[in-house]
DNA sequence: CCTATTTTGGACCTATTGGTCCCAAACAAG
DNA sequence: CTTGTTTGGGACCAATAGGTCCAAAATAGG
């Protein structure tokens, strides 16, 4: 009986989302947001309860798209290979024309402001990324690829920390050819 | 003839800096600072005119204060110890009650929002850092207690990019043990 | 002790934020 | 074609952001 709606709401929650990655929770208005996905603020009350409600979804589904792609990545049997091609995604999406650090990061360090809730789902998202990285680099060190005189969850930690930092760089204006050298010297610390 | 200020000006401007770092700029509203620093809003607007201007006192205050300090810790001849210290102290800072990130690097991840002033600023105070680091690692080069298979340059911005994925992490949630066991392993890449 | 000048408390202002609410339009089931 | 329900356009709202302005208070120089 009821009327139905006009619009996708997993393709809204992929328009917000792409919102909150460029701005950020705090830089993004209700207008923003319905400018953005084309939709009156009642549908989106109505649909999503409040704009952190729509960011948890955001960030749900970030997250998500974000695991998928890096097992894509570390699926490469060549660990050289598999991160070096990581790192350079990296280096693209941090000195691209918008530039978009990892949005479960940057949430991270908008802190209280996004609210509880949401704070621990970015803690539990990196936690996944960090044992998808581990998991990979345990196998690297095992067929010899990856260095062993540290463990393979300090690698991942040593990884994920270059990746958030070339963003904070990249915007402080580094040249993105230094930034490259940068990611080589990463990349021969891990492996062997 | 003119009547007298009841406030220094230098202690508004540490005071606001403190906030500004705790908080960041957006999310430091006018109120906060009436409060930190108890002056009226038409004492504030008269002395630093806007938000912005008070704002950019309070980075280049921080600057200062920071360039200080790190040439203070890297005058300490022996380059492990002073990198050591230095590490240690930025740990602290990721991981204490009141989590600080460099105010230059939160300044630069906001973006557009602080005006585009402030980011430059907040270039040139980054490059300022850059060039002490580099100046030390070369000397640290020189005397062979850092390696020399990579430029001093690229050394320093690989400690700079250290330190500011540390806040990252810290702020997700990785435990401080863990952040140790990295910073260890930062400082065995760079030295020899 | 004036007086010229500056400081400051606080009233006021406009735009935006984040959100609620109502009512008309839409439409599937019967 | 009615009926029951849900959607969505848009008016409305309280609080805050960021800032202006005025009148009163203060005081150093004369």
């Amino acid at each position: 009986m009821p009327r139905p709606r006009k619009f996708d709401e997993a393709e809204v929650v992929d328009k917000a989302m792409q919102l909150f990655w460029e701005k950020g929770y705090r830089g993004t208005s209700p207008r923003d947001l319905m400018e953005a996905t084309g939709l009156s603020k009642s549908s989106l009350y109505n649909t999503f309860g409040s704009k952190s409600g729509l960011f948890e979804r955001a960030l749900q589904h970030y997250a998500a798209t974000n695991a998928e792609q890096l097992e894509q990545l570390l699926a490469e049997p060549n660990l050289r290979t598999a991160l070096s091609q990581l790192l350079t995604l990296n280096l693209e999406l941090a000195t691209g024309p918008t530039p978009r650090a990892c949005l479960v990061a940057s949430t991270s360090m908008e802190g209280q402001a996004c609210g509880e809730a949401v704070l621990s789902m970015a803690q539990s998202a990196q936690r996944q990324v960090h044992a998808v990285f581990t998991a990979r680099l345990a196998r690297g060190q095992a067929d010899g690829h990856a260095r062993t005189d540290r463990s393979a969850e300090s690698l991942a930690w040593f990884i994920m920390n270059h990746n958030a930092g070339l963003h904070v760089l990249a915007r402080t204006g580094s040249p993105r050819e230094e930034l490259a050298q940068l990611s080589a010297l990463a990349l021969d610390t891990i492996l062997t």
